[in-house]
DNA sequence: AAATACTTGACCAAATTACTAGGTTATAAG
DNA sequence: CTTATAACCTAGTAATTTGGTCAAGTATTT
């Protein structure tokens, strides 16, 4: 079973970009300061995104990611899937040959789990995590941090010039 | 999230302590053979499984290792806990002070997760375990390959008494 | 006393994770 | 047309975790 800051990191950053839909594409650089995520490591994880068709890109100035499909259409289980390889719980992958080329004997209680978690990832689309009252109001925080932390740059370089 | 073969180990072990309770204290050696997990290993996870009043332990020869309390009030999740820590899904430990001493963006979901894992693994007893068929079979199956070795082994001593 | 079996702690190799560095394209804006 | 921007690609690497070994105990029964 994988689901370490790698998956996390993922499902954060698909969240960020569909709370942020509708400015147009969104660059990693952005996603990083907002989510804090090193920008190189996000490169990585939206490389296995993309090649999981999860997004699609936009290069050059005023570029960035937007997500390929409605966020409605988007699941959790998929996002950690294409980062992660799988959220399999079993020791053999599934295969059932932990023991000799046999079943082992947890086999069916780690496939029952395994079964459990994907169902519950499987439901949960971007969309309805969008919809949350705890998501919007940790994004509108994060929001204002960024306006302000925005603020404050201008305004450092307006001293600069004056001088 | 950890859940990886030292948990699967941990709850295999449990499990094959259950469905051996009639022979009396199980030497961890016993264990070893029938899962196939490295001696030394098993002694650190039931270490740890007896720290957490899981198993108690009977020293000497002819000793072994038996469930603390019966199979039907020892559960899954406890295991898991014994030997790993947590089953927490977040990365905070379920602290919330994932961003900036504040939560982030998807804590939230972490903490449903864990929750929803926590409870399915919380509902499976050792009890409910051994009364399941596909378990019954596989241990059927290493039993009869236990005392098959054992035969084997008593006829190559035999061979040697002879020469 | 000898054999058996649990206990403890130090140690280690391999894998994985999370991250950095340093490029190269592609493209929109100036 | 130049330049800045941002995606894209390839390595490498430090830290952590995992899954184990080894050695030296201690306790208990026969």
């Amino acid at each position: 079973m994988r689901l370490t800051t790698k998956g996390r990191y993922a499902v954060t950053a698909m969240l960020d970009l569909a709370l942020h839909a509708d400015r147009g594409p969104i660059s990693l650089s952005d996603i990083s300061k907002r989510q804090e995520i090193s920008l190189s490591y996000l490169e990585q994880l939206f490389s296995k995104l993309r090649q999981n068709e999860l997004v699609s890109s936009v290069r050059g100035p005023g570029g960035g990611y937007r997500l390929s499909r409605p966020a409605d259409q988007i699941f959790v289980a998929q996002i950690i899937d294409a980062v992660n390889e799988s959220i399999d719980a079993t020791n053999c992958g599934g295969a059932g040959n932990c023991q000799k080329g046999q079943v082992c004997l947890t086999h069916y209680l780690w496939c029952d789990l395994s079964e459990q978690i994907h169902q519950f990832l499987s439901g949960i689309s971007l969309a309805s995590l969008v919809a949350r009252k705890d998501v919007k109001s940790v994004s509108e925080r994060q929001d204002a941090e960024e306006s302000q932390e925005n603020e404050e740059k201008k305004n450092r370089e307006q001293k600069l010039q004056l001088m």
